[in-house]
DNA sequence: GTCAGTGCAAACTTTTTGCAACTAC
DNA sequence: GTAGTTGCAAAAAGTTTGCACTGAC
């Protein structure tokens, strides 16, 4: 997997005319290493312990940038930061988003992937996808009915 | 649909213990009035120039969270500066996102939304969604053939 | 040797926060 | 009258930029 995106990597760089870094390559390697979520403070803070590499924030963003472009690497944004995602190889882009506490869930459904998978386009080549479902966690959904079920006693004796 | 939105916000704002000030309905009634995405600094020169309303920005991010809150608007964060849109009766949540030129084009595909409606969530209550499919817009597909022809040309006769 | 790429810090943009003044209740 | 809200300005957070230095080619 790792030799495969550096396979991949190396070779976007030669097409589009850049040269391989030694940073690069070691942020393509540590993004790899991260299941699921992470935002370049936490890409910083883990090449700054793991490896020997001091890469600057600017080079993240910079090589991050490359990376979209090559595939490698998704974007989304929920909450403040910009999170990123490994792209190659994973097929988990369907999201849960609990719009009280803000708490993300990645789930698995292949009816809905085939269903976006299949789905025509006019005029656009599909490359890959990301589905955001607003709602309530069970958490958060008790919590709403017992704080409605209040106010309708508080109303009720007004 | 402008007085529908005011009554369900209005309502809102009762049963949360809110109050109901006039720059809160003017924000709503002008984002009702707003055709597809905005963002803060696009709605605050809106409220500038139409309403006879001066409101701050820090009111305009205050009140967006409870419009979110009430469901009345969402969110989404594209490029820079976070995007929102109106939430009730707008179906239009499925984007085309050109990674090339950052083109956000809406479109409609019901067996999709029929795919997304009907998935079964466990311990999750849906209430919204929204669907980014990354790729190619046409123009860029264009370019970007070119380019790779242009490329393998170059590398070729090394 | 050359110029793309890097690190650093400053600049910039967007969003949040603190506080005094205001007003819906 | 009294809290919840607002406006303003300052601060914070995230990202971009300018510039001198470095190292991949």
């Amino acid at each position: 997997m790792r030799a495969t995106v550096k396979r991949i990597f190396t070779e976007y760089l030669s097409i589009n005319g850049h040269r391989k870094t030694p940073e690069r390559f070691a942020i393509l390697d540590t993004i790899y290493s991260i299941d699921g979520h992470f935002n370049i403070d936490m890409l910083y803070q883990k090449l700054a312990e793991q490896e020997k590499f001091r890469v600057s924030r600017a080079t993240l963003y910079n090589t991050i940038i490359l990376l979209m472009d090559a595939q490698l690497v998704m974007k989304h944004q929920f909450g403040n930061s910009s999170q990123y995602e490994k792209l190659y190889n994973s097929g988990m882009h369907l999201h849960l988003i609990c719009t009280q506490c803000g708490k993300v869930t990645e789930f698995q459904d292949d009816a809905l992937r085939a269903a976006i998978q299949d789905t025509k386009f006019t005029r656009f080549t599909l490359s890959h996808y990301s589905l955001y479902v607003y709602g309530l966690c069970s958490k958060c959904e008790r919590a709403q009915k017992r704080k409605r079920k209040l106010n309708n006693n508080i109303n009720n004796k007004k």
